[in-house]
RNA sequence: UGGGGCGUAGCCAAGCGGUAAGGCAGCGGAUUUUGAUUCCGCCAUUCGGAGGUUCGAUUCCUCCCGCCCCAGCCA
């Protein structure tokens, strides 16, 4: 765990209402030890959104002296798979978290909660139910109307205990029967009309095999794992606050070994962005990204391979704070954090990511001088490297306008500017192709401002990036763009797949980078000075190399040329 | 028209009866061999609205308005 994170949850770093909830009930002494837990369904990859329960779970029990655990909430095998399982662990490691031995499955405890489940039947709290699922919905009522009794709401113990136990033995297809809590079929609380307790699944579920006929429900599972954990503060989000008086309900009538709580706390949105698994999944499934760990999906293992740090995942948590109030957050919020970790981790190198070919006319053919390169400007333990400089070099294409705008000023006709850590250069013509397109800049070069900089104390406007065109290597850069244009994408999921941003993958493949580049390791962080933050993707390989622009470095100037854009269109 | 929540700046978010923290964005300016970084300054007379209680209300009360969640044998 990263320094900086160690404030969470203190004075300084600020708290939040569960925070303060656990603060209160450790100094009350109504709870000794504090036990959390992150119990995610190993139903698909983890997202951002589950970074902040993480944070938050595994954050309290450092912050005060207790321990977390990672549960798998996996009671239905229709959805679950072990390569989910496998996923979930290595992400929530790679978010900076460890459970030690505290890893459980709400499988483990199928048997206890088949038990209980008979208790409840014993003291006439629970019955089976043989109506169809259809009949089961009509009679559950509406939002505002009561819901009706069940016919088979008063069957004896005995007999609702010998369906079940065949139930459980496989007796029935699924959807036959299911065993119901009896509670109130006129609460306004739905969650309350008898709510189903266990279904028959003639599934195969990844941990228990064939054993099991039928499974339990969210609601009879989740409290009594927690009971069993000794779980103090259960924490999930806001849609849950209706279950609550279930979950109590559950605590309160069984013979559980300790009384956890429920907290509910909002979940986290974000402009651009959908963070549903069930959106995620279509995503995948429907081949509109490349996987679950395509760089622009919002999982965990998009964001890792794209480049983001597990630090500036876990800075942007602590940013965005824990409340009750539905909100959205800017997407910007979540590129801030990473740039501010990423600022003060990445060395710098020279790349140019679309070349266009430079001659320096007054430099000798053959030379090549070795030149110092800083590999970080505000720390000098980062060191130096060597970079080459040749008469043959490729610059941004960007970075030269055959008609400079007023607010450009970098390479132009005429225009002296300064190569990074080499020579100021001045260009004196371009030469265009046949179709007219600008193919190549003939320069000339100031010997004097070796390093940068010349003696007369001449300035230049711009600073621009290079590479040798004879010693630099080849890549493929992959940029990406917010998978949705749209801030605030529908989340529906037959229609979502039509807001997807046709160009959220653009591909350069003639990229041109400095050698120390052939020697990235992925997940290792570069800043491509000028330009943006980089890590190797792994469809790399060695004589093919491929980066990932994590993200761009903040652009004034692109944003004051689209500002006045829009400036004169509204004008005109 | 049932039940459960939530409304503080463009976006998050503190605030817990004593006179609106902080961050992101934005806007100025300084430094800069990255139009980056860093630094400095500005940015809510007002807390969804209306009443009420109080010497004093974002905080307490009443009514109203708006938004979110719930009718899976999903979690």
């Amino acid at each position: 765990m990263a320094d900086d994170d160690k404030t969470i949850g203190t004075a300084e770093a600020g708290r939040d209402f569960i925070r303060e909830i656990v603060a209160d009930d450790l100094a009350s002494g109504r709870v000794k030890k504090v036990v959390t837990r992150f119990p995610p369904e190993p139903n698909g990859y983890l997202h951002i959104g589950h970074a902040k329960s993480i944070c938050l779970n595994f954050g309290i029990a450092q912050e005060f002296g207790g321990h977390c655990n990672l549960r798998f909430d996996d009671t239905n095998p229709a959805k679950e798979e072990q390569e989910f399982i496998d996923a979930i662990e290595r992400d929530v490691r790679w978010l900076g978290f460890d459970w030690g031995t505290n890893l459980f499955f709400a499988s483990d405890y199928f048997d206890r909660l088949y038990g209980w489940a008979q208790e409840l039947i014993r003291a006439g709290l629970a019955y089976v139910d043989d109506q169809s699922q259809e009949a089961i919905r009509v009679n559950r009522g509406t939002l505002t109307e009561p819901g009706k009794n069940s016919p088979f709401r008063e069957r004896p113990a005995d007999e609702n205990l010998d369906l079940f136990a065949r139930m459980k033995d496989g007796e029935f297809a699924d959807g036959a029967r299911v065993l119901r809590a009896k509670i109130d079929m006129a609460s306004g609380n739905i969650n309350l009309r008898d709510p189903v307790l266990y279904r028959i699944k003639h599934a195969h579920h990844p941990r228990t095999g064939d054993a099991w006929k039928i499974y339990p429900s969210y609601d009879f599972a989740h409290g009594q794992s927690d009971a069993i954990e000794g779980i103090t503060h259960s924490i999930c989000t806001l849609e849950f606050e209706d279950h609550r008086p279930l979950y109590d309900w559950f605590i309160g009538h069984l013979g559980v070994p300790s009384k956890p709580h429920q907290y509910e706390m909002a979940r986290l949105n974000i402009t651009h962005t959908l963070l549903s698994k069930r959106i995620l999944t279509g995503l995948v499934r429907g081949g509109h990204v490349a996987g679950w760990d395509d760089p622009r999906m919002p999982t965990l293992a998009g964001f890792r391979r794209r480049g983001v740090p597990a630090e500036a995942i876990r800075d942007f948590v602590k940013r965005v704070g824990v409340s009750k109030a539905n909100s959205q957050v800017d997407a910007g919020m979540f590129d801030f954090s990473v740039r501010e970790v990423l600022n003060r981790h990445a060395q710098r190198r020279m790349a140019v990511l679309k070349p266009l070919k430079v001659t320096i006319e007054n430099y000798p053919e053959g030379q090549v001088e070795e030149l110092d390169a800083v590999n970080h400007p505000d720390d000098a333990a980062a060191g130096s490297r060597k970079i080459k400089f040749t008469r043959e070099l490729y610059i941004e294409r960007d970075d030269f306008m055959e008609v400079p705008e007023k607010k450009f000023f970098r390479m132009a006709v005429g225009r002296e500017v300064r190569l990074r850590y080499a020579y100021f250069v001045t260009c004196r013509e371009m030469v265009k192709d046949a179709s007219g397109e600008v193919v190549e800049l003939r320069c000339t070069y100031d010997p004097a401002s070796k390093g940068g900089n010349s003696p007369d104390g001449r300035k230049v406007k711009a600073t621009i990036h290079w590479v040798s065109a004879e010693h630099s290597i080849p890549a493929e850069v992959r940029i990406y763009n917010p998978l949705f244009n749209d801030a605030n994408p529908s989340a529906d999921a037959e229609t979502f797949a039509t807001a997807i941003n046709p160009n959220s993958l653009e591909v350069l493949s003639g990229a041109r980078l400095e050698p120390a580049l052939a020697e990235a390791k992925p997940e290792q962080p570069f800043q491509f000075e000028r330009q943006g933050y980089f890590c190797l993707d792994r469809d790399s390989a060695p004589g093919n190399l491929v980066f990932n622009r994590t993200i761009g470095l903040r652009d004034t100037y692109a944003k004051d040329v689209a500002k006045d854009a829009v400036k004169s269109r509204a004008a005109g």
